[in-house]
DNA sequence: ATGGTGCCTGAAACCGGTTTCTGTTAACCG
DNA sequence: CGGTTAACAGAAACCGGTTTCAGGCACCAT
């Protein structure tokens, strides 16, 4: 029955009509006379013939599949990333590869080798390197995701710099704090780096003087505990405010904060990126900015969705805003306003 | 240079051999002089030719890609899980293609299209109706990741029950307590379901009265603040242990709890299962139960890559050991030991 | 009756590889 | 020197679809 040998000329041989005939009716494409289409569809159903996905994408020369590309996979922001990509790409009949280049030396080929394999690729920022990216978008569409874009292959991504200015001010002016230390390695990604941008703007605006260099960390909640360590572990003053790279950070921070038996905000305030669902959760909940994480996917998917099919025109990319979104740690009370950074 | 269009016909008719030839000399098969291969190779270089992977997998009759079917996308669980699988199949140069059933109401026939896509396929428990799962294993080897297999779909899961059975009699017997609540819905998955019976096991073993009903709830963070609100609310009595189906779920009831001002695990326990990064660092850090979650979607893809080079033979399935991870939320001690609960 | 016009249909070419099978050549043997 | 064999090259078939193109046929107008 569901037999999925049966071919084409298969078919055609038992319903009595050619192969032509046979595609045209499974495809609905082209005329085909009611009695030959009741005999192919009645041959179709009885051996339950389904046609291969490979043949049909070499005749069409494409893949219906679409590539995503990531460092590896940690946290709620990757999950977040990948069902974004997802729910744009199936509905338009593609499906998803995944690779994480993550700890292995030969990923760069990995990439490459994946180009051939599908219509379209999205690469997160910072994942391979720019020689790599440019041979890639030689050979298919590329979109980066969430970092800088070239020449030739663009980017979606979010505003984090302004976004982080935003915060920092914040911190600065409403909150009149000045010794912040910000957490995060601003070579580890364009997004943090950007990120560490917009934190020293705003002294910059300020006219203050520049801050401390940046605690540099991976980006999970055990790093945050061990920025805790270092920041709060007795030798030297303790920061003022903790202004982490992501939210993730910012609760591993917390967790070592009142582990320590601090109190934050009042002893110490903390901010993370992102809005985390758990951001919103701990106590006291996080000051943050919400990225649409989800939406940055989607828009990368369905820009790449584009390029295959009108290949030739390279896309602009795209910047989403964020929120700022003030919540307790960074010592606002309960209920406060929250405000947009804008386009 | 790195043109893709290139095909062994034009390197064949460039370098004045024939296809078979290029062939030979692009998979290192068959017998070719020295000079043939200086030739073809030097074509191959020039023109930057590599061989394109659609052709070469409809001849083969393979493609080189194994699928890895999920609800969704939430919590470390899965991202564990993608990596474990993508560790494994990469390696064997074998691509991965994701899909999240999640909230599409087509989601069956998406599996069976995707099965048209790779050459098997790992399907986590729960994820899509049984008949569906008989039809996708007559199309490609399916294994059934943390779920129970059938006659014809050999599973791999972790001994859950037991480890549930070992945690709950740890509180019952070690810490005396009697008033217990698990949280999560059995009907939800297996792995939840298995829990709950082990839950339920205990306290059969030590021929008590069977525990209150399960609180069923899905099993993301905010799922765990959610419980925290209907157990510790007000009205009724409040348990003396929250005995969660997974880490993220004991997470958010801790949240939920020391947001209220309880003391855990003075005024109320709470256990999970899985051991995320998480459950070492909140405080109390958490008891649970470790799962291999990588190893399990490891020993998965091997599982199928083993089927796909042999076909014909269906392999057992597997059952991974789990450990039980004493920590402080229990009321133990810190520094308490740990038990596994073996094979 | 003749020529023109659509509608269907199927043979064959094509997508880009791999593999079998046949034939040539050179080396080796007695 | 004739015969066997091994090494190598290429033509053609194959994998499973789609699509072009030419032809058959019915119908209509002249």
């Amino acid at each position: 029955m569901g037999n999925s040998r049966v071919t084409v000329r298969e078919i055609a041989r038992l319903a009595g009509v050619s192969v032509a005939t046979v595609s045209r009716v499974s495809n609905g494409t082209g005329q085909v006379s009611e009695e030959m289409r009741r005999r192919v569809l009645e041959a179709i159903e009885k051996y339950g013939y389904r046609p291969d996905h490979l043949g049909r994408a070499l005749a069409a020369r494409r893949h219906g599949a679409l590539g995503l590309v990531f460092p590896g996979l940690s946290g709620p922001y990757f999950t977040e990333l990948i069902q974004g990509f997802e729910s744009e790409a199936v509905p338009a009949r593609a499906s998803v590869h995944i690779l994480c280049t993550h700890l292995r030396e030969d990923s760069d080929d990995q990439v490459l080798e994946m180009a051939r394999r599908v219509d379209g690729v999205a690469v997160v920022g910072g994942t391979i390197s720019e020689p790599t990216l440019l041979r890639l978008a030689e050979t298919v569409p590329v979109v980066v995701l969430a970092g800088r874009g070239l020449e030739t292959v663009p980017a979606v991504s979010v505003d984090n710099a302004p976004a982080m200015t935003t915060l920092t001010r914040h911190l600065l002016v409403d909150h009149g704090l000045r010794d912040l230390v910000f957490v995060g390695n601003p070579d580890g990604s364009p997004d943090v780096s950007e990120r560490w941008a917009g934190f020293q703007n705003a002294y910059h605006e300020l006219d203050l003087a520049p801050p401390t260099e940046p605690l540099r960390l991976a980006m999970q909640q055990h790093d945050g505990v061990l920025a805790a360590e270092r920041l709060l572990g007795g030798d030297g003053p303790a920061p003022q405010a903790v202004v982490c790279a992501n939210d993730e950070l910012a609760l591993g921070v917390l967790v070592g904060a009142l582990g320590r038996g601090l109190r934050v905000p009042e002893d110490l305030v903390i901010t993370g990126f992102d809005d985390a669902p758990m951001a919103a959760l701990v106590s006291p909940p996080l000051t943050t900015v919400r990225q649409p994480v989800r939406e940055l996917a989607a828009e990368a998917a369905r820009l790449i969705l584009n390029a295959v099919d009108a290949p030739g025109v390279a896309p602009d990319g795209i910047v989403l805003p964020t929120e700022f979104v003030v919540r307790r740690s960074c010592g606002c009370p309960a209920g406060s306003p929250t405000g947009g950074t804008g386009k």
